[in-house]
DNA sequence: ATGTGATTTGACCAAACGGTCAAACTCACG
DNA sequence: CGTGAGTTTGACCGTTTGGTCAAATCACAT
């Protein structure tokens, strides 16, 4: 196992391509549906290597959430109370799309852990999530009251924001099916933009 | 073997226990996730058993997935030419978040499968759904070139049905992680109505 | 009641799985 | 170069998994 002291230049190396190659097999089949021999074969390592780094496959999964986490609430996060509203909650929107864009693998990790009932991340989304949601919807409704934005139920909208914007992640074959050679950012953009536009000024 | 004659009786009552067994282990834990000895045990029979009427699990599942296609696409299906196009696309809204509240199973068990690439309805993504979207879509374009709904890209529009409705069934645990005691249909269906009247009026 | 086909099951199998371990190899550093 | 820690692996283990099979039981038409 190695040590707790400071990583050497091949732990480095090793655990990154680890995670790499963990999040391709996960967010491709799901906790269960993955196998530490194909993430072995994906990292280019050997079974037994791998588990010398993680200890076990729930531990590179943990890794893995754990490290997303904060990434994945980080777009709420900047939506700042000192803003313009109607831009702050567009610039949120955009936020989002941005990240199904660039990290779908993301997207589908959280996606599989959801759907499947979160088993291994209630207590995140309690608590984290909860937390943060909870003071951004104070947000939200004062900025109804001072009537900036147009009122709707809170909670709500910002489920819509994760819904339409995940969506071209998580159900990007779907998309794809449908939508051919065309490029589904093109379209998202625009759309999303009037959607939010017409729903939000009041 | 059971005979390719008519059903008897019991063949009728077992087929049934166990698709019903099999959508709620599947849906809840995806193909890889679940095994033969769970939906045995779910619809208390024995492994060998199932195996009678069922020749393997990749059978139950494109039985499940077969008897679901036709039934997920009736909403949009009965989108109607002739009617009010607002009223129409408001109606399909609604009778897709009723589908979400009355078959969330249903609805994971596609979640699932798609999230994961669609290994296994490929086929029927790309004709069904393809067709009917496309048939609907002109319709969609027509109503927006006479002026009676608002113009936005008609693809994203039914992305954003989809979305939007069969969010409240995937992603319910986080739904209810936030919204508490507070029923999660009780303010999607107002919020619904609103966003999709001002996105839609001309 | 009896015979025939439909139904059910305990015992079993081979493959795949997550994980272990001792032995071998490599690297950095004095 | 030598040495000790860090790294890598082939062989192996117990369990779980999807699936098989022969034998037993059941349902029902005659």
């Amino acid at each position: 196992m190695p040590k707790d002291r400071s990583p050497t230049r091949i732990q480095k190396k090793n655990r990154a391509a680890i995670l790499e190659a963990a999040l391709n097999v996960f967010s491709a089949n799901g906790f269960r549906g993955a196998t530490v021999d194909q993430i072995a074969s994906e990292a280019g390592l050997s079974k037994p290597n791998l588990l010398y780094y993680f200890p076990s496959k729930v531990d590179m999964h943990n890794a893995l959430l754990a490290q997303l986490m904060d990434t994945w609430l980080d777009p709420l996060r900047e939506m700042d109370e000192d803003g313009e509203p109607l831009a702050e909650i567009m610039a949120y929107v955009r936020r989002k799309l941005q990240m199904s864009r660039d990290f779908p693998r993301e997207s589908r990790l959280f996606a599989n852990e959801i759907v499947q009932g979160a088993p291994r991340i209630h207590d995140a989304l309690n608590h984290d999530l909860k937390t943060l949601v909870d003071e951004k919807t104070k947000l939200l409704e004062r900025w109804m009251a001072d009537g900036k934005i147009a009122r709707v139920h809170p909670y709500h909208l910002l489920f819509s924001v994760w819904s339409l914007t995940q969506h071209y992640a998580d159900f990007d074959v779907q998309v794809r099916a449908i939508l051919g050679d065309e490029d589904p950012f093109d379209g998202a953009d625009p759309f999303l933009e009037t959607l939010y536009l017409r729903l939000l000024t009041p």
